[in-house]
DNA sequence: GCTTTTTTAATGTCAGACTTTTAATTGTCT
DNA sequence: AGACAATTAAAAGTCTGACATTAAAAAAGC
C-alpha cells in the first residue's frame, strides 16, 4: 500500500481510502489490529499527524475503533446493525433537509417501503408485536398526548409492524428510511379529528395483521399514505394563504 | 459551543459532534463557512491538529468540504443523492459482509423492497425505462455473456424498474439496498438454464410494466425472489455435499 | 481598462516533544 | 504457590511551532 504524491487529494484521504479498500476487499478482517500510528507513518512515508487524520476519517465511519495503552491501537470494527442504522439516519436526514424534498414524495416513499414488509408480517407476526401495536394505539387515544408523544408513539407503532416481518435486513433498511423522514412528518401538527382518523387506520392495520390479511394491511397503509399527503397539502395551502394575506396587508399599509 | 475535558472521549470526537449537531439543527446552513482552523482551535481551547482531526471526521461523512488558499476554509457541504447513495452502499455492504446474513433473508428483503415501487412504476413508467429493460433482456439472451456481464445487466434492468416509479427517495433507498446486496447475489453462478428462466421472468416484468399491470409486476417479482432463493439453496447444498465428501475422503486416507 | 505581480490568509504537512492510558511484567508478601 | 502491588513499556492523545502550498484579493505595471 503506497500513496501517490502527484495526486491532488490529501495524503490523509488517500491513506484512508487505501485502508478502507483493504477492509472492504477482505485483506483486513474484523478485530485485526492495524500497525501503530508510528509504523503506518513509516510505511506510507508521511508524518504521524497525517496518519492520525486518516484514522479519524475511518473512525468517523465506524470502520475502526482505537484503544489507548500498551497493546492498544486501531482495530477493524465489526459494524453492528445499530451503528449502520444510526449512520444511515444521519445521512438520509441530512439529504432530505438539504435538498428540500417535497413532502408528497417522501410520504409516498415512506409508506411504499413499509408496504413491502406486509406479506411477511402477515405470515410471521407474533403476539408480541401485535401487543406493542395495540398498546401504542391505546396511547394515541389519550387526550392529553403531546405532539412529540404522538409522533414517538407513531414511530413505535410502525416499527413494530416492520419488526413483525422478522427480516433483519428489511428492518434495518426500513427503520432507517422511516426515521429519516420523521423530521418532515413532524412538520404537520395533528388536530384531534386528524388523530382520530389515523387511529382508526392504525386499528385497521393491527386488525389486518391479527387476521394475517396481507391485502388489508397494504390497503390500510395506502389509505394512511393518502390521508397524510392530503393533510400535508392542506397545511401547506393554509401557510401559503396566510403568507399571501399578510403580504397584501403590508402592501396596503 | 464548548467541549467537556472530563468526558473520556477524544476532543476531536466531541468537536466533530458539536459541529455536526449545529449542521443538523440548522444553525449552520449549506455553503456557510466555518471559522478557520486557528479560530476554531482558539474557540474550543485546543490545538490546531486536534481541530483538524475533528474536521477530517466531518469530511469523511461529506458534511464539509475544504478549500485551500486565502478566503478558503471549511464549508458546509450540500450532500447530494450520489454521495449519500455511495455512503449508504459502503455501510450496507460492510454490514452484510461482516455479519454473515443468510442469503435467503437478503434475497427476500431485496425483492420485497423492489416490490414497493410496483404501484408507482405501473402508473408512471415511460417508454424510456421500458426500452432500457427490453435492451437489457436482449443483452441477457446473448450466449457469450460473462457472469460479470450478466450481473451488471441484471442491476441495470432492476434499476430501470425502480426509476420508473419516478420517486427520488424510493430510487435512493432502493438503489442503495439492491447494490449493497449485489456481492451476495454474485456468489451464485447461473447456468444457461437458470438464465433462461430468469430472462422469462424479466420478460414477464417488462410486459406487466408495459401493460401497467401492478399485480403482475409484483407477482413476477415474487416468483423471481422464490426462484433465486431456490437456486441459492441448491448451490449451498452442493457445496455442503462437496465438503462432506472431501471430508470423508480425508478420514479414509 | 486589462494583465501581471505581489500579498495574504488559509489549508496541508512535518518534526519532535510531552501526557495519559493500559496491559504485561516483575517484584514482594503472605 | 498464589495474590497483590509496583514497575515498565507501548501505544494513542495532545501540544507547539514551523514550513510548504494554494488561491483569491489587492496592488502594480502597461
Amino acid at each position: 500500500m503506497k500513496i501517490d504524491p502527484t495526486k491532488n487529494t490529501d495524503y490523509s484521504a488517500q491513506i484512508a481510502k487505501a485502508i478502507r479498500d483493504a477492509i472492504i476487499s477482505g485483506q483486513l478482517n474484523v478485530n485485526d489490529r492495524l500497525p501503530s500510528e508510528a509504523e503506518l507513518a513509516e510505511q506510507f512515508e508521511v508524518s504521524r499527524p497525517t496518519v492520525r487524520e486518516a484514522l479519524k476519517r475511518l473512525a468517523a465511519q465506524s470502520l475502526i475503533r482505537t484503544q489507548r495503552g500498551a497493546f492498544g491501537g486501531a482495530f477493524i470494527n465489526q459494524i453492528s446493525y445499530e451503528e449502520a442504522h444510526s449512520q444511515q439516519i444521519t445521512t438520509s436526514t441530512l439529504l432530505l433537509s438539504m435538498n428540500d424534498v417535497s413532502f408528497d414524495v417522501a410520504c409516498e416513499a415512506r409508506f411504499a417501503l413499509e408496504r413491502s414488509c406486509a406479506p411477511f408480517a402477515a405470515q410471521r407476526r407474533t403476539a408480541d408485536q401485535l401487543a406493542t401495536m395495540r398498546a401504542e394505539i391505546h396511547r394515541q387515544t389519550q387526550p392529553g398526548l403531546s405532539d412529540e408523544g404522538w409522533c414517538a408513539s407513531d414511530v413505535t407503532f410502525h416499527r413494530a409492524l416492520v419488526e413483525s416481518a422478522h427480516n433483519v435486513i428489511l428492518s434495518y433498511q426500513l427503520a432507517g428510511a422511516v426515521e429519516a423522514m420523521q423530521p418532515l412528518m413532524n412538520m404537520i401538527t395533528f388536530t384531534a379529528r386528524n388523530r382520530e382518523k389515523i387511529i382508526s387506520l392504525h386499528t385497521d392495520i393491527a386488525d389486518a395483521l391479527e387476521q394475517r390479511n396481507q391485502q388489508q394491511i397494504e390497503h390500510a397503509l395506502l389509505a394512511l399514505s393518502d390521508y397524510t399527503k392530503n393533510l400535508a397539502d392542506n397545511v401547506f395551502a393554509a401557510k401559503q394563504k396566510f403568507k399571501a394575506d399578510s403580504d397584501s396587508q403590508k402592501s396596503k399599509a
